[in-house]
RNA sequence: GGCCCGUUGGUCAAGUGGUCUAAGACUCCGGCCUCUCACGCCGGCUACAGGGGUUCGAAUCCCCUACGGGUCACCA
């Protein structure tokens, strides 16, 4: 530490007061048991919540949870330029929308946690404080570079044929003396900080990745900026500071940052710290003219997660998917439990994809059947009333109005060991539900199938309204369709009639069909019993009768 | 271009030198199931990027090529 190094300090950072050692003292090492791993979700707010991001984050909260471990979020706000307004918001919400609430820092009760702030913005000091200590130890220094001169190096590195940026020769200002800083300064010239490389490209560093295994690369000789010149540090920088202070044992983030490893871990070595395990996750894709690439924030709708809400994914449906494709053994086990919380599968980091996994909506309307066909009525009703109330407000209107009954038409079959999965979304549902309801009943499509004549639907109308009777049970009721079918020429019995087909108008499955279009307007709904029990006798008898009529 | 990472069916993927004439899931196509649809069940289509090694033996290890992705900022 020469005198010299301490001077140009007090010069760069003249406002610190605070010393590094101080700052250290004040986050003491996490009492944490064995193995229990620390980890974050670092966003920056800077618009929606992408997908990707929320994969990253629910892989984050899976580890810290897997390891009685702890999950915090922080905001890395260090760019000026780029925040949006309720950017934190946005992100924060996107997060608990999913059921991706942090332990500490950004909870969905507010701000919370010994390791604070969590808020880059609000840490400005102590990012000094440090980089302060770095110049006094001459591992940083001040760099007067113009942003014209920075764009005349590359392009002289370019003609060259060299790498770009600011490292060895390039690097004018390295040794830059205190009185010649202290010269530019006074002709108000602005400076970034720089850390002072002591890399060497032609060695190597290697490093551990917990998702890619071993990964090898040249050692950093750039002299990175470490401190911008509006006195912000850069996001490398922050995060070595961040991660060492708040205790992170596991940084899991997008892969993007495998390239800017070396440097980080440089920082980590500069600094003294012991630098975290890496997991970097593979970004999730999207498939355009046969080829993959990342979803995009501009071009895909489906990148951000407010689609997925505006849509009617229920949270544990993403959730659900995202799992399957983080470890693809979750299927199974799933299959194997099915009403569990799947906060008990052993999730594994090493059981991420090494490629980058193509986001398939068909995939994810699969498993969401299959997660809100597990789900009682009641539920069903409570999460599609709420999503109705903010993009179907007839539709809410209409649950409101008699929660029971709504409640009955989704409860439909539902009881059954081998539940009905028409439900994807909770878009879905007014179209399932749609026949029940009067006023949103679509009968434009209501025409009898091309096998059966008019006269032979009235007739088959006629015979099911004399026998008909509310107070039946199912097979009661089944019988009597049965019962109709002779007189009128059609088979009561599927088999028999294809035996024979030219004997028969039909089967007892066309007198079915003719009673559900009078009923519903479709071909195929859900156990007609039970939407005719719903529907109640006098709405029963007066869609029969006024399909009747229209067919005459 | 430099540096990284990756490449098993249409998609997600299991697989870590022999049990791979390669699992499972989604999609698609058949069939079955005392009403339709859905569910379920049975069956089918479709894959180790290419080429060299190493080995008795390779999807699995090594090398090369091709292709895809990422990154090279006072953005994260």
């Amino acid at each position: 530490m020469s005198v010299d190094n301490i001077k140009m300090a007090q010069l760069i950072l003249p406002d610190v007061k605070i010393t590094a050692q101080e700052i250290l003292e004040k986050y003491p090492p996490r009492q944490l048991k064995e193995g229990a791993m620390v980890t974050r979700f670092a966003p920056s707010p800077t618009g929606f919540l992408h997908i990707g991001g929320l994969f990253t984050a629910m892989v984050n909260k899976r580890a810290a949870m897997q390891s009685d471990g702890v999950f915090y979020i922080r905001i890395e706000d260090t760019d000026k330029k780029r925040e949006i307004e309720d950017g934190v918001k946005i992100v924060i919400d996107g997060l608990n929308a999913f059921g991706i609430d942090a332990d500490e820092g950004f909870c969905p009760d507010g701000q919370k946690g010994d390791y604070g702030p969590y808020q880059q913005s609000q840490r400005r000091d102590i990012y000094r404080a440090f980089v302060k200590q770095l110049m006094e130890k001459g591992m940083a220094y001040p760099c007067f570079l113009t942003e014209q001169e920075l764009s005349e190096i590359r392009a002289e590195q370019e003609k060259l044929k060299v790498n770009t940026g600011i490292y060895g020769k390039w690097a004018k200002y390295r040794d830059i003396t205190v009185d010649e800083a202290q010269k530019l300064i006074n002709e108000g010239k602005s400076f970034v900080v720089r850390l002072r490389s002591p890399g060497d490209p032609q060695k190597r560093i290697s490093f551990k990745d917990a998702i890619k295994g071993k990964i090898e690369m040249p050692e950093n000789d750039q002299d990175v900026v470490i401190l911008k010149a509006d006195g912000i540090p850069t996001y490398h920088f922050a995060h070595a500071i961040d991660d060492h202070l708040m205790g992170t044992t596991h940084v899991i983030r997008g892969d993007e940052w495998i390239s800017s490893a070396p440097i980080h871990l440089q920082l980590f070595y500069v600094l003294g710290f012991k630098p975290p395990v890496y997991a970097h996750v593979s970004p999730i894709m999207k498939e355009e003219n046969g080829g993959k690439r990342k979803l995009s924030k501009r071009k895909d709708p489906e990148a951000a997660v407010g689609y997925y809400y505006e849509q009617g994914y229920p949270k544990e449906s993403v959730m659900e998917y995202l799992m399957t494709i983080a470890n693809s053994n979750y299927e199974d086990w799933r299959k194997a439990n099915q009403k569990e919380d799947n906060k008990n599968f052993p999730f594994n980091l090493k059981k991420l994809s090494l490629s980058g996994a193509l986001f398939d909506l068909v995939k994810l309307n699969d498993v969401s059947k299959n997660a809100i066909s597990i789900m009682p009525a009641q539920k069903v009703f409570e999460l599609s009333l709420e999503w109705a109330k903010q993009y179907d407000k007839q539709l809410a209107e209409l649950f409101e109005r008699d929660r029971q009954y709504a409640t009955e038409i989704l409860n439909i079959d539902r009881e059954n060991k081998k539940p009905r999965k028409d439900i994807a979304k909770w878009s879905d549902v007014r179209d399932y539900v749609e026949y029940m309801y009067d006023e949103i009943w679509d009968k434009s499509e209501m025409v009898l199938p091309e096998n059966i004549s008019n006269e032979d639907g009235i007739k088959i109308i006629d015979a099911y309204l004399q026998k008909y009777n509310p107070e039946h049970t199912k097979d009661e009721w089944f019988n009597t369709m049965k019962e109709i079918c002779e007189p009128l020429g059609f088979a009561s019995e599927v088999k028999v009639y294809k035996k024979n087909p030219d004997a028969y108008k039909g089967h007892v499955g066309d007198i079915s069909t003719v009673i559900r279009i009078a009923l519903t307007g479709r071909k195929n709904t859900p156990d007609l019993y039970y939407i005719m029990k719903l529907l109640g006798q006098d709405k029963v008898k007066e869609r029969l009768n006024s399909f009747k009529e229209k067919l005459s």
